[in-house]
RNA sequence: GCCUUCAUAGCUCAGCUGGUUAGAGCGGUUGACUGUUAAUCAAUAGGUCCCUGGUUCGAGUCCAGGUGAGGGCGCCA
């Protein structure tokens, strides 16, 4: 029995077990905010129901107290969930004293270090839950078009990527790596399966102090045998469409709690727009419009606007410390008001935060040397023109990993394929065509001066039966991310790691 | 590795061009009051102003170094 099952017992007598999320008191009657891990419920605790003895006990509950609440279940519109309990029992397993949580702001660093109890919250809640149906999402997708899910190892001798940038190990004497990429594993398993998908941890060791990095994250990684860059696209797509599109309808609630604006993400449902690399430069650096907007403009545009709004905060700051210094007002509106302006002065750090960025942004997109990668700042200017995730493939050879296949046709480009979500929440998906020979392969293992012994058993699968084959690799937090529109991918994961970090 | 912003009560913050006794709200405690929704009202406790050194008659405030944190770049998912 919990909280969201209510609507299957009203009128009758139930115990709901749970933790105190709030309680206001008055002298015959507290009212305490259930919450179980399902939903809320609010229970209404009478003097006279309960009795002189249980009821001083109710009075004196903590918040996170653990209680057990009985009583009958009363349909409600006002409360959260549309029922409350009027209670006529109460068990308390523990009443917690000074919980550090409260339900005012606080900053991030303190979140991070109660992280532990942070997930209690409501947001965190919610974020966790869209986690959930995500994963759950890409297992049904894959599962459904007959994906064998396969675990790659952790612990590994090699680098894909080459060795920067890995956590070393000592493994029985020998220096080992934790694992940066299951994909060499599942270009293996996939000559065995057909169609095969990783699901697991992934390591790097980058000192990235942004909000788009971890040290440890869930990645998926499909393979497809008899599958070239095309067809990989389109995998691609018809997989992240189905993902979004199975959330949103899945976790609703959650979404609302969040604030996400649903329409943003529906988009998903559109083609998604697919551009060549040389393409996708010219976008970036304003020499080729999309639906007549210019990305630099554009740019330009929203640092205008950030600049306007930092004017109406710091308006709004002075008309409201005003109001307070003026005195003669009620201490709840000052404490409105003070709350206003906290809000409004965190706002105003961001966006200064934006105005020192954005014209570095604008310059780095302005002289975008052809032949680079983009960066993180060139990905956000270039898909703020499309509503929708773009595809960018055919990468000049040189900046992409070894295993990536050479356009047949123009040799100067490697297929590759990179998919970067809208709002600023960049690369999500990399991806490509693998090399199918294995004197090009051996050639690229010593151009990127990879050690060739370790590599032996994989270029074992270009001697035997060796067949075009393709596959991604999608960051799981930085989709949860995107899906959920977070600051930070720091709160997609119940205990992140990330430079600095490893506590709790 | 580079650039940038910051560190004051348990939490979120204020503290002006250096000035003697360190401020608010929330949270805690006590009391009042109320079908309340981050309730409200009153009282009350709570501080090595991150550390070290310097300038000064005087440093939370200025300077240097350190430590910790936020963000950006590089690299990536």
């Amino acid at each position: 029995m919990h909280t969201k099952q209510l609507d299957q017992y009203v009128g009758q007598v139930v115990t709901l077990k749970g933790w105190v999320a709030n309680k206001r008191e008055s002298k015959t009657v507290v009212f305490i905010n259930l919450r179980d891990g399902h939903g809320l419920c609010q229970c209404i605790l009478g003097i006279d129901d309960l009795g002189e003895e249980l009821f001083v006990e109710a009075k004196s509950l903590g918040q996170e107290s653990s209680i057990a609440v009985t009583g009958t279940v009363v349909v409600d519109e006002r409360q959260i969930g549309g029922y409350e309990l009027h209670t006529t029992d109460l068990k308390i397993y523990q009443n917690a004293k000074d919980y550090p949580i409260s339900n005012k702001e606080h900053g991030v660093e303190f979140l991070v270090d109660n992280r532990h109890l942070w997930l209690r919250s409501r947001r965190q809640w919610a974020i966790m839950k869209v986690r959930n149906s995500v994963i759950y999402a890409i297992h049904n997708f894959f599962q459904s078009e007959d994906f064998v899910q396969m675990d790659a190892p952790i612990f590994t001798g090699n680098a894909a990527e080459g060795t920067t940038d890995l956590f070393e190990t000592d493994y029985y004497g020998k220096p080992a790596y934790l694992t940066q990429s299951g994909q060499l594993y599942g270009e293996a398993m996939a000559m065995a399966m057909g169609k095969i998908y990783t699901f697991g941890p992934t390591f790097r060791a980058e000192k990235s102090k942004t909000r788009r990095h971890l040290s440890e994250f869930w990645m998926i990684e499909p393979e497809m045998a008899f599958c070239d860059i095309f067809e990989n696209m389109d995998t691609i797509e018809n997989f992240l469409r189905a993902v979004v599109l199975e959330v949103i309808e899945k976790c609703p609630e959650e979404l609302e709690i969040l604030g996400r604006d649903i329409s943003k993400l529906e988009t998903v449902a559109k083609p998604f727009p697919r551009m060549s690399y040389d393409e996708a430069v010219e976008i970036l650096k304003g020499n080729k419009e999309v639906n007549g907007q210019n990305s630099l403009t554009v740019i330009q545009a929203d640092l205008d606007t950030v600049i306007a709004r930092q004017a109406e905060c710091e308006a709004e700051i002075a008309e409201r410390e005003a109001t307070i210094a003026a005195g003669g007002i009620k201490k709840g509106v000052i404490n409105f008001n003070q709350n206003k302006i906290d809000g409004l002065k965190a706002e105003v750090k961001q966006l200064e935060e934006d105005q020192r960025n954005l014209p570095q942004w604008l310059a780095s997109a302005r002289d975008f040397t052809y032949g680079q990668d983009f960066g993180g700042s060139d990905e956000t200017v270039l898909t703020r023109l499309f509503d929708n995730p773009i595809m960018v493939y055919d990468w000049p050879h040189e900046i992409k990993a070894f295993y990536m296949k050479r356009n047949p046709e123009d040799p100067r480009f490697a297929r590759g394929v990179d998919v970067l979500a809208p709002e600023g929440y960049g690369e999500i998906v990399g991806g490509g065509e693998r090399e199918t020979s294995e004197e090009w392969l051996v050639e690229k293992i010593q151009e990127h001066k990879l050690p060739m012994d370790v590599f032996q058993w994989y270029l074992d699968l270009r001697r035997y039966g060796s067949v075009p084959h393709s596959g991604f690799g999608l960051g799981l937090e930085r989709l949860v991310a995107w899906v959920c529109k977070l600051d930070h991918v720091r709160e997609t994961i119940p205990f992140p790691r990330y430079y600095g970090r490893l506590e709790p």
